[in-house]
DNA sequence: CTGTGTGCAAACTCTTTGCATAAGT
DNA sequence: ACTTATGCAAAGAGTTTGCACACAG
């Protein structure tokens, strides 16, 4: 939950080849501001034009490619027309809610996932995605 | 891997009030008479075509989402533009391979989830999906 | 016959792209 | 100055929808 300055932004953008224009910095701000989040590109841009930055849709899609790209974030595996996309890139899980295409965070992750396949030749695992997928209990 | 022939095809879909028409009874017998498959609406109605069943595009989309909503395949948690389709609906688990946008059955399903949390009030698990992210292994 | 399914084309949503303008170094 | 990023609008992919015609019961 380490909210970071524009300092550390600004470093990490540098680092990673990206110059720290100021919508890259304000929307890096408002993903990693506020802990771990999952959202959409649109919803990144309602956000960036509330918060008075003036930014296009091109711009955030460009940006968060750019950021996944960069292992800043990560993108999210849930079916659906939209990407979701997740500011926290440990081991962590997810809820997925059938018929709303909403997702939540699994709250402790202890989930423990054992026997491991091995990959096909040539191939590693990258990360393992878990989603539970729930629906309203019918009563 | 047990092939059905279409007295039990027809049976199935009219037993999910689906009336057993010449398309669905094509698409079903695609789907189901060579074992445990994903694939796209594309690729179905490319089958359906070569096997000169001439069917629609938007007909191959109503079937599937039919399909599934009667639980007979299942919709594939993967990002990414295109929906996979999913005939095996018992719990097995999935490849995913980065890049590629390319979706393999794990061979032997024998991966063990353990300390499954608690879903939120009102809600129950419907299936957990365990996607297996692959990369090229950098030499 | 009656109601459901199908096919076509148009509409829609989400995402990407081309190109002129603006901003960073 | 030189290079890279941004914004806009148009294009693109995948999917859904409306409506006339066809088919199953």
């Amino acid at each position: 939950m380490k909210a970071e300055d524009s300092g550390d932004i600004e470093k990490k953008l540098r680092h990673r080849a990206l110059r720290p224009t100021r919508q890259r910095i304000a929307l890096a701000r408002l993903l990693f501001a506020k802990g771990d989040r999952h959202l959409t590109v649109e919803e990144l841009h309602e956000e960036a034009i509330e918060a008075r930055v003036p930014v296009s849709l091109a711009t955030v899609y460009n940006t968060l490619h750019q950021f996944t790209e960069a292992g800043l974030i990560r993108v999210l595996a849930v079916e659906g027309a939209r990407t979701y996309f997740d500011t926290n890139i440990s081991d962590h899980h997810h809820f997925f809610i059938e018929g709303q295409n909403e997702v939540l965070d699994i709250p402790v992750s202890n989930i423990v996932i054992d026997n491991l396949p091995t990959p096909p030749e040539g191939m590693e695992i990258s990360h393992v995605d878990v989603v539970i997928r729930l629906r309203r209990k019918i009563a």
